[in-house]
DNA sequence: TTGTAAGCGTTATCAT
DNA sequence: ATGATAACGCTTACAA
């Protein structure tokens, strides 16, 4: 169990610890054969470097943090996995933490990074925006953090986005280019910046093609199956079920899709379903979920790019990128 | 951006360093009002300890390393979920790595994490076993690990597992009582041991209940739910399609039982249904799907609680716990 | 090419 | 009650 040091290793070999750590640096001057002998006596003895005092010599830690809302939604899980292959690749070590969709939660997680010396933190906010100002300014004291999706276009600071009003506009149209005349949003909440993202790209779908506004409708839900569900109870009860429905993510489709079904409407032909954030289970359920596909992979990567470029290099520039997605169109909004 | 230190506030005050970390410590003899000073002058200061340099002087990182399989499966995202929260309330910060099950990969983490001086491991294996012979090597040594789930009753280390053979008899048994005369199981990789004993509680319940043996069978697929989909289109076209399926986990039962509705089968009528280790989709299809929950969480935390034991007192047993579950009814297989 | 020694930010054992 | 000081394991000027 005692661990072997560097020190263990120069005293059996009668030289100093510099020379040891020389050779496993191998970045100044030292002799081939003593640095070969050198590595060979540490083999033997079991020698592994450790980590944490390399650390706090060298006052980096090749940790980076990584703070996502929930790890148990399929989307940040791909994130995790994006970004834990790219940055372990790069010789650094992904520290996940999950803010469990909780400001306070995320503020503790952030300041725990930060305190275990990151070299870097990549945050994926919560809904909310009550931690803004303090991230933006450790962002600039030249703290390197990239945000990944969640934040808005016109925050100052180096960031991954997709193109939510965009690819709304596309879903929706789709709907419109189907011939549904009576379509509803089902939006996230209005504090969360890709939410009011889609609705608006909803919303300008809506315009561009003249739709009445009696025949168009934006309702705040949430971003959960059964958030879904219970807004469609309100919505039979109310006898106001509309001909096609555009979701802020697949749970919420899944869920409404779901309840109506049990209700006996018919899915796509009393009703179409499009979702956003392509889920695993978008396939598994009948009708297919025809949803918005994101780069999650690409966009998680990018990120993690942006992060090592500032801490390499920390004059670089605030840099903003942008990413496009795909219309995955299935059965649920054909007719 | 340069970090305020023990000593400045020390210089500040014209006292000690071993008087400053005393007030923090709180451990050792120290005057009051000495205390509350530098505790006010270092949040003036803007001091936040350094808990780099505290793990190397204090030879403990106050860091535990749990791999998982994949953080993609929503079960054990629930496992990290817990594990978060238990251990950090401890005191503790947990690293995930996930192996994405992949051997090698796995050996790979489980290095890392030792050499970043973890105090202890929660591992939850992939499938196979080629690295158990190195885990059990350390922990041999004194190396305070714990397995969660996914290996033997037998192992001889630290363990927290589910009751698997009982509950796959007990989800077998549910569809023999509703009537099912002919129920195949869908097993997962053989060398999984959770699959191996899920398919000796399908064959215990089809040899108490005296199921002739061509009436049932168990055919090895794969743990997602492109598998599930595979299989039943080769069942199909050799016409052996069964009344029912036991199935080694959602995933596949979802795939197959979105297979076989696109065929046109209905479920339960036709065929019916029985998962594990229940998944949110369950209850988001058609009809919703019957499966054994597993009490994640608890069995999580527990993993949690005998890693702290064994860490506080090295020479605490080797302690197993094995969980029980519930089976939750529902329409994919009541006749 | 190699060794010496200071330093990273703490804790903890001595004295005082 | 407080202060010096060594120690944790490693890196890195600087000297030799």
């Amino acid at each position: 169990m005692k661990h072997v040091t560097i020190k263990d290793i120069a005293r059996h070999l009668n030289i100093s610890t510099s020379s040891v750590s020389r050779a496993f640096n191998n970045k100044y001057d030292i002799k081939k054969e003593t640095r070969e002998l050198i590595l060979k006596t540490a083999e033997e003895m079991g020698y592994v470097p450790n980590p944490i005092a390399k650390k706090l010599s060298q006052n980096c830690s090749l940790n980076i943090g990584l703070v996502v809302p929930e790890i148990i939604n399929g989307y940040y899980s791909k994130v995790v996995i994006a970004l834990q292959e790219f940055l372990t690749e790069k010789g650094y070590q992904v520290l996940v933490m999950q803010s469990d969709e909780n400001e306070v939660q995320e503020l503790k997680n952030v300041k725990t990074l930060i305190n275990n010396m990151v070299d870097g933190l990549i945050i994926a906010p919560t809904a909310g925006n009550k931690n803004t100002s303090y991230y933006i300014e450790k962002y600039n004291e030249g703290y390197p953090i990239v945000f990944l999706n969640r934040v808005s276009e016109t925050l100052k600071a180096s960031k991954v986005i997709f193109n939510n009003i965009n690819w709304s506009f596309f879903a929706t149209e789709h709907l419109i280019k189907q011939q549904y005349k009576k379509i509803y949003h089902l939006s996230g909440y209005k504090n969360l910046c890709v939410s009011s993202e889609r609705a608006q790209g909803f919303k300008k779908a809506m315009q561009k093609y003249n739709f009445p506004s009696e025949n168009y409708k934006i309702i705040e839900t949430g971003l959960l199956a059964t958030e879904g569900m219970n807004i469609i109870e309100k919505l039979i009860s109310s006898d106001d079920i509309p001909n096609a429905f555009f979701c802020v993510n697949d749970m919420v489709a899944l869920g409404a899709m779901k309840r109506l079904k049990d209700k006996g409407y018919k899915i796509p032909d009393d009703v179409a379903f499009v979702g956003f954030t392509e889920t695993r289970t978008a396939e598994l359920v009948t009708p297919q979920l025809t949803s918005v596909k994101q780069p999650t992979f690409e966009m998680a990567k990018k990120a993690g790019e942006i992060l090592l470029n500032k801490i390499n290099n920390p004059n670089s520039k605030t840099e903003t990128a942008i990413f496009n997605g795909k219309l995955n169109i299935r059965k649920s909004s054909i007719r």
